[in-house]
DNA sequence: GTAATTGCAAAGGATTTGCTCTGGT
DNA sequence: ACCAGAGCAAATCCTTTGCAATTAC
């Protein structure tokens, strides 16, 4: 019995394998977003081949040890990227290019606590996004019409 | 061929139907978001029986119409609900008996927009979610949930 | 040696599309 | 009548799981 929440066969962070180590070159190498697939491809186009599947399950490990951020994008994928911050963050999103700020705070964090407390909740958790154009595409006179199809 | 961008078959916004209606219904009676499966069951609760595909087509022509909000969860699903025009409010919702209280946080509201003008963002809109535990709940069985980040 | 890990094949779950029938105007 | 709209069935897309083979330690 080491780890209850363990499942036979799902990746964990125990041994460093070839694979976890690509993963994680990739990942530092990439400063933005980017999502299983598309880490997957750059993995291949590094030679390194490693399974998507693989790929899934570090990344989920990796999201649940808080080395890497999971975001997902309006087009149903889930993004990742290496945390740049080990503290709780939220993200200050573009929805015209897509570029992507951290942003933390305090306050907030605060005053959600506060809030559940008030109301008696506990093992409170929250999620908060924020939307806007960003400068550039706001002054690029772009309309927001990266909506086209999926 | 009188909307090029209407593709045979796809739901749009012109003829008044029961389904349209009772959709439109179910929105306005929920505050909070809500996912197109959950709309479905609402929708068969009050005897209305409209289609899942429908449901969903609906959905998007009204997001693309700006009248519905949607977002995604975590867990994959896209959440909707109706724009509102003016101050929206939160919910904290209980991760076990779905208990829902609605709080307002001018403040919150405050930071968003700031953090958003910091970074040169515009045109912005957020959504926030506080999931926790009730009190009920939390004194009778709890569960070993670790939902993190977000 | 042996449990952790990989990764193919297949399953799953959410959402969309093909297509045909229904119904609003 | 005529075409927007409804909705079943099947397809897609992203992600997870089953499980046999592989590999780190």
């Amino acid at each position: 019995m080491s780890d209850p929440e363990r499942r036979p066969g799902r990746a964990a962070t125990e041994r460093s394998t070839r694979q976890k180590r690509a993963l994680a070159a990739v990942l530092d190498a990439t400063g933005g977003f980017r999502s299983a697939n598309e880490l997957f491809l750059e993995l291949r186009a590094r030679g390194q081949n490693v399974g998507l599947t693989t790929v899934y399950n570090q990344l989920r490990a990796l999201v649940e040890l808080g080395e890497v951020d999971a975001v997902r994008s309006d087009d149903g994928e889930t993004r990742y990227r290496r945390c740049e911050t080990g503290l709780h963050h939220h993200h200050l999103t573009c929805r015209v290019c897509g570029r992507t700020v951290e942003i933390q705070g305090p306050e907030v964090e605060h005053w959600a606590d506060e809030m559940a407390a008030e109301h008696g909740y506990v093992e409170v958790s929250h999620t908060l996004e924020i939307v806007g154009t960003c400068g550039s595409c706001a002054a690029g006179g772009r309309r927001g019409a990266s909506r086209s199809a999926g």
